[in-house]
DNA sequence: TCTGTAGTTGAGACTGAGTCTCAATTGGCT
DNA sequence: AGCCAATTGAGACTCAGTCTCAACTACAGA
């Protein structure tokens, strides 16, 4: 992971005001690659038991403003975050069973998009695009029940 | 729109049972193109003010699970749902300054999904792919505010 | 380094959307 | 017509997220 002292510049030179809890805040995002809001909450309590859960959810909303982070509505549960800070972009596939997410690029879509813009005759802000299925190991244990939401593993804090 | 009795006959092929409420919450669904949960709680409450809302919410997921609904989630409020019997495929272009939903069909993704499953050994169930940009009027007005959740018109009931 | 102030925070009440429970009711097979 | 499993209404409950406001704090400017 990049140094942390770049991410304090770059939200500095977006205006952003730089506090304890955002620094945790922040920190503790960039540990994940997907997380939804309360797992976020719970996370950072463990670091700051006393930071409000107002806090966390006004943090996230500024760095998605920013562009720091994006959320994404999944099939199931609350929307998941993820850190896009200097990440190209990409799309979804996701496992139903296991909530497994995998990031792929695919240039050919974004063109067929811009085709379908231009017929409607809208201008392209964003799009999403999300595949679900059943991953090869999944297949093979050949589970029945169907996907809880995804399950995250809390990584050590970003020094 | 179809007779009613065809979605009836329908409904009981899917061994779907017939009550008052159901035939009352179908009726008023096929009305709509798009509506969320609690639109149609309130619209059909206006036929049987009795109608309990999990009732309505019960009966939106029996539909879903029988394929004659979706829900989509778009980016802003709660989902919508869409009646799908009798509906080809095809995927969403929204307005983000109006709420205007354009389906549209595109064949060439769907052959592109089929490749990036099979890149990453994925047994594909389905996909939601979602663009977000402005219309051709919004453009025009120069309109500054950003989307209110898609707005609905309650049309009369069908027969 | 100090200060003033606009921006930020914690606490907790509040909201919206959806789920659950359970006793009472009802559809539809026989 | 009678039976009983499925369905319903009512309302309590949950979960995720928002809002309010007094107290606190980052940081630009003196």
């Amino acid at each position: 992971m990049k140094r942390f002292v770049e991410v304090e510049q770059w939200l500095k030179t977006h205006g952003i005001r730089l506090t304890d809890q955002r620094r945790l805040v922040v920190r503790r995002a960039v540990a994940y690659l997907h997380f939804t809001a309360e797992e976020l909450v719970k996370d950072v309590r463990e670091y700051d038991a006393s930071i409000a859960r107002g806090t966390v959810y006004r943090t996230l909303a500024m760095l998605q403003q920013a562009g720091m982070v994006e959320k994404h509505d999944f099939r199931y549960g609350p929307p998941n975050y993820e850190v896009t800070f200097a990440k190209a972009h990409h799309d979804h596939l996701m496992c139903l069973h296991c909530g497994e997410i995998i990031e792929f690029q695919e240039p050919r879509w974004e063109r067929l998009q811009d085709e379908v813009a231009k017929r409607y005759k809208y201008q392209l802000l964003t799009h999403t695009h999300k595949l679900y299925g059943v991953c090869a190991s999944c297949q093979r244990s050949g589970e029945k029940r169907l996907a809880e939401p995804p399950h995250l593993h809390v990584e050590e804090m970003v020094a």
